[in-house]
DNA sequence: TACACTACGTGCAAGTTTGCACTCTGCGCA
DNA sequence: TGCGCAGAGTGCAAACTTGCACGTAGTGTA
């Protein structure tokens, strides 16, 4: 009973998934602490507890429980790069950023970072270990950029180019967020969530536009 | 975090917890297939693919997935021998084994056997599986037995009485899933399976007493 | 009948999880 | 200050899971 399989990955072997399973299973577990018991309220072997493993995997995974809150934040963008780099090396860097999001199919991917959002929002002890997250997000980002127009056009863009676009891109996505938070707050609904989306790809689309009013240029031909 | 722990029995390692989860997702996993598909109609790929191990483990836990339909049977009658043990030597085995039944404290314990005691009666081709396994059950009730009145009683009882006691408890327990399933049908709910627990205690009950009639001698001082 | 194909069941080596025994650090308390 | 203790991390061996390769058996097909 296997599926057509459209798509070109070879299927993730059972190792990779049990793997990514415990991995989101500990994260999920961290969020969780914070969310009832508050930061620092909780050890390592709670975390593991609740995940279904022992302290010493958890060891195996995250060097700490801020390293697993981390994960969340990068796993997700991880998500979107893999459909990154799916799209067709010659398509703009910006329209692949949007397609790359519109094809995570389901919206209730982006929870566990919504979650943690909210919950970083009212524990500021946390910003620091969030803020160091969307930095190696950035750096993800850059390089999957450089990837690409290193091999999608003639000639490589040039460091600053590369940089600055990954950098606004995080940007753009960070303001994504911190909209639809303050619009939606705390709900996580799938709703919510799809309206999330919606505001990710649609900070992608401004970038796309060189941010231009839409009065001045309507369209070109 | 950790309770009082008022049970003697020293809190199962996450090995064992583990393996416990694994032996009982496998067997869901079939009891789901047949139900779903039919017995014969799914690969043992399908069942680890279901349970989320490889193809491989699932060979480690069963060599068969009548194997893996057999372990619901005999892995309720496990927990309930478990609640035996723990009773005082001293107790009538009887008493023991109503008071055992009376300790599984979640008659929602019960469902998976319930379940499979409904397939069953409608896939004939399993029943010799199930018969074996009842066997199979039949004789760890007379090892149990065996153990206790070795240490509870002055002089052991004989073979004989044993054998004959553990078969009967055995009877009585198919007696009583005989009744429900005729009374509530495939009815899993809480309550119905409360009563298949009631029942079940009730026919021990009539063992204890001799299954004498009620109207004759109704109590004894 | 011969052949391809699918699924079963098993041996083995490599990868993963676990228990245990440490060391180290911070904290409360006498 | 010194002591005891709880929790963080880590090294290691044993237990467990997985992928893979193999041999077997049944089934459909030319």
């Amino acid at each position: 009973m296997t599926l057509p399989e459209d798509d070109l990955q070879p299927a993730p072997s059972r190792r990779e998934l049990n793997k990514a399973a415990t991995r989101q299973a500990i994260s999920a577990a961290v969020l969780t602490a914070i969310r009832v018991q508050g930061p620092g309220n909780f050890t390592v072997e709670d975390i593991a507890q609740a995940a279904g493993i022992s302290r010493r995997t958890f060891f195996n995974y995250f060097s700490s429980t801020e390293d697993a809150l981390s994960a969340i934040t990068i796993g997700f963008l991880d998500n979107v790069l893999q459909q990154f780099r799916l799209r067709p090396a010659g398509e703009p860097v910006l329209e692949s950023a949007q397609a790359a999001l519109m094809s995570l199919a389901d919206p209730m991917t982006i929870a566990p970072l919504a979650e943690l959002f909210g919950i970083v929002s009212e524990h500021p002890g946390l910003l620091r270990t969030e803020l160091e997250a969307w930095d190696q997000c950035t750096e993800q980002i850059i390089q999957a950029v450089s990837e690409r127009v290193a091999t999608g056009h003639a000639q490589p863009l040039d460091d600053l180019h590369v940089r600055a676009l990954g950098g606004s891109l995080m940007a753009c996505g960070k303001a994504a967020m911190d909209v639809w938070f303050a619009r939606c707050g705390k709900d996580f609904s799938r709703d919510s969530l799809s309206t999330l989306r919606g505001l990710l790809i649609e900070s992608m689309h401004l970038l796309d536009t060189g941010f231009a009013v839409p009065e001045r240029h309507a369209t070109l031909p």
